[in-house]
DNA sequence: GCATATAGTTTGAGTAGTCAAACTATCAGA
DNA sequence: TCTGATAGTTTGACTACTCAAACTATATGC
């Protein structure tokens, strides 16, 4: 197995290189993501390039290979079914468990998992929302749209909070917006870049379009009458 | 914390400390538990003893200080509380959770250990019998005898297996030897060095003397009538 | 087209942990 | 008391990872 630095470096490959248009992942990117210096991301890159985990030339991006992304997916399906353990069995809030996961998820063995993902009843997703990698590698990610670019006046059901940092799970319980929540997009403005939403269970709330941007929904269908 | 090498050193000395009649810990046999050369192990416990986690002098024997003996139980709280866990909750086998919980003892934090306390309900002991620690630092060590020094008619109850090997314990287990079990001294025959005994589900069985030692038992009162 | 800010790279040095092999203290037996 | 055998120690070298700081390519803005 990867050493427990490699695999971090993965997972913050695969992750960035899923959210860039270009599909790469930037060199200081890794580096903020992992906690290293830029100096050091780069060598480390050079050995996943030398372990075929990754391609990459100098002064160019960094893509994992298939080999790289299977690897990453693994940890990936790791980290989430621990996270979702956490929450569901131990109690755990959303808010914490990520941490938590980011060092149990190096230390569990595939049997330890699988014993895990059986207890769990194979959940689908995480408690952000985040689809969990089944155990072949492939992936399941449900359609939706970022709260950002609803209209006025959507009806959506939150699926997915893409910013796990703890004080941002916390507003987003805080006010009622949990994964499941209906809610109601009350005003756009383009002007203040806030969008006010309020959902079944809370008082109306206001969040940035960045904030928005990172809050992943499914926009129900309009009822009839 | 300490990292997972020293606190691997520190749980090796403890226990080896407690298994000699001197209360000290052999360069030799604490490099076999850790898994390093004995000039490895010997550099590692120089360290130990400039943090104040061990004294030691040279060619004499290695103990914990009392800030290594808390540090020592902490882990072994934390090792035995994950083997309870896999074996409850998740349904592994009480022959492989000890090299499960070796790796998964390092990752956890107080918060998860404490939660995961509370899900199993606090238990006193691990499924091979060992006592858990407390969170203060103590320990409840149930009086207990080996199997060895029982006399043939003796009737017991299993209480700890302390050999964890997972060969060992498969032994045990499929001869209706658990945690728990009623068994009776057959016989013991000191010419071929072995113990015969006949456990309540399960056919008789012998144990080599040296085997016998390592498995612990408590002597029934005797029935009246 | 050229300067310069930015992103990325290289180098040199340091920490933590490890081994192989040369060496040394201790103790038991002759 | 000497002599090995055994257990323990030391040294030198190696891997994995890291940083600070000097350096360099690339993209932008004028
Ligand atoms: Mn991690
Ligand atoms: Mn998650
Ligand atoms: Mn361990
Ligand atoms: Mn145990």
């Amino acid at each position: 197995m990867a050493t427990e630095t490699v695999e971090n470096y993965l997972k913050a490959i695969y992750t960035l290189s899923g959210e860039s248009p270009a599909g790469e992942a930037a060199m200081s990117r890794i580096a903020a993501v992992v906690g290293v210096t830029t100096g050091t991301a780069t060598s480390m890159v050079k050995k996943l390039a030398a372990a075929k985990l990754a391609r990459y030339e100098r002064f160019g991006g960094v893509r994992l290979t298939s080999k790289g992304s299977r690897a990453a997916l693994d940890i990936l399906r790791r980290h989430r079914l621990i996270e979702t353990f956490l929450v569901h069995t131990l109690n755990l809030d959303w808010s914490v468990v990520h941490d938590e996961a980011e060092r149990l998820e190096h230390a569990i063995s595939p049997r330890v998992l699988e014993a895990l993902d059986r207890h769990l009843g194979h959940p689908a997703s995480d408690p952000h929302g985040d689809p969990i990698p089944h155990a072949d590698g492939t992936v399941a990610e449900p359609a939706s749209v970022p709260l950002a670019a609803c209209a006025p006046g959507s009806a959506c059901r939150l699926v997915r909070a893409m910013d796990q940092r703890e004080d941002a799970l916390n507003f987003l319980r805080r006010h009622g917006l949990e994964i499941g929540s209906e809610l109601t997009v009350e005003s756009v403005e383009p002007g203040a870049g806030t969008i006010s939403v309020k959902s079944a269970k809370g008082s109306g709330v206001s969040l940035s379009e960045a904030a928005a941007r990172r809050v992943l929904v499914q926009v129900q269908p309009k009822r009839h009458g």
